[in-house]
DNA sequence: ATGGATGCAAACTGTTTGCACTACT
DNA sequence: AGTAGTGCAAACAGTTTGCATCCAT
């Protein structure tokens, strides 16, 4: 029998958002950090009202407002990532350890991760360029399987 | 004295839209043709709201409803494309001869346009790698002025 | 105890839809 | 003549806001 030594993500995730809610002086409520540990167990990506719904069945009492202000927060410290797959609704997942990756959308809702490097070249032309500083970006390629 | 022998893009895009619309059988409306023409008039991006607003101010009798419907359609034969610089809000640009370009968000809501030859190897890369029939991407970078 | 955060519902905004009327084919 | 397309207004969906209450500090 060992002692758990590695934390788990949901604990990092969670000293995370508790470190920059301290430092923001923000609240750290327990909606907060029920929030961030819901959206962690959610395997890819999710939209806010299955979100909301989700926790709803799971009999949490959680608004919506509060959703959409917690995301916010989660966005800020880059716990999440938001994406526009459609055309207006939001999708966001989870990017602590992830590595950063970008998407390919098919026909049916398909997504596919892929990481080229080649994305971070032109990232650094174009600071150089037109002299910025470049801090994201998004990247959707779209298409259908072949045959 | 010369004849005018080139054609005005304006021109052009009328007849590609009417070739369009001839093909699709959708009928050749006065109103079509009214839209196509002020977005060509456009530079830039703009949004539906903007004209639609725009369009009233010139006194066309134009509805929303046909201002949604017509752009599904010149998105359709690729007169204009969609961005979404923001969240919830719909740009579009003319597309007609001009070449294909991504773009960088600034703060204030300014746009740079750039285009990089990598991207077009990156789509190769993805097409052969998965497989892939890759029709289109969209790609922003956000940044900042650097001082 | 104080005021930031919450839940709820109403308001907002961009887009879509239903319907009676118009006009392209 | 027939019906796709139109304008208008109402409906819709995702998001934001106002407010009374709650609870982390």
């Amino acid at each position: 029998m060992t002692m758990e030594i590695e934390k788990s993500n949901q604990t990092k995730v969670r000293d995370i958002f508790s470190e920059y809610l301290a430092e923001k002086r923000h609240r750290k409520t327990p909606e907060r950090f029920a929030i961030l540990s819901e959206i962690y167990d959610i395997e890819g990506h999710f939209d806010i009202e299955s979100l909301y719904k989700n926790m709803k069945n799971k009999n949490y009492r959680v608004s919506r407002a509060t959703l959409y202000n917690t995301i916010e927060l989660l966005l800020d410290c880059k716990l999440i990532r938001r994406h526009q797959f459609g055309q207006n609704i939001s999708f966001f997942e989870k990017s602590f350890e992830f590595k950063q990756h970008d998407h390919i959308i098919l026909d049916q809702g398909e997504v596919i991760e892929f990481c080229d490097p080649r994305i971070q070249h032109i990232r650094k032309t174009l600071e150089d360029i037109f002299d910025l500083e470049i801090n994201d970006h998004s990247l959707y390629f779209y298409g259908k399987r072949k045959s």
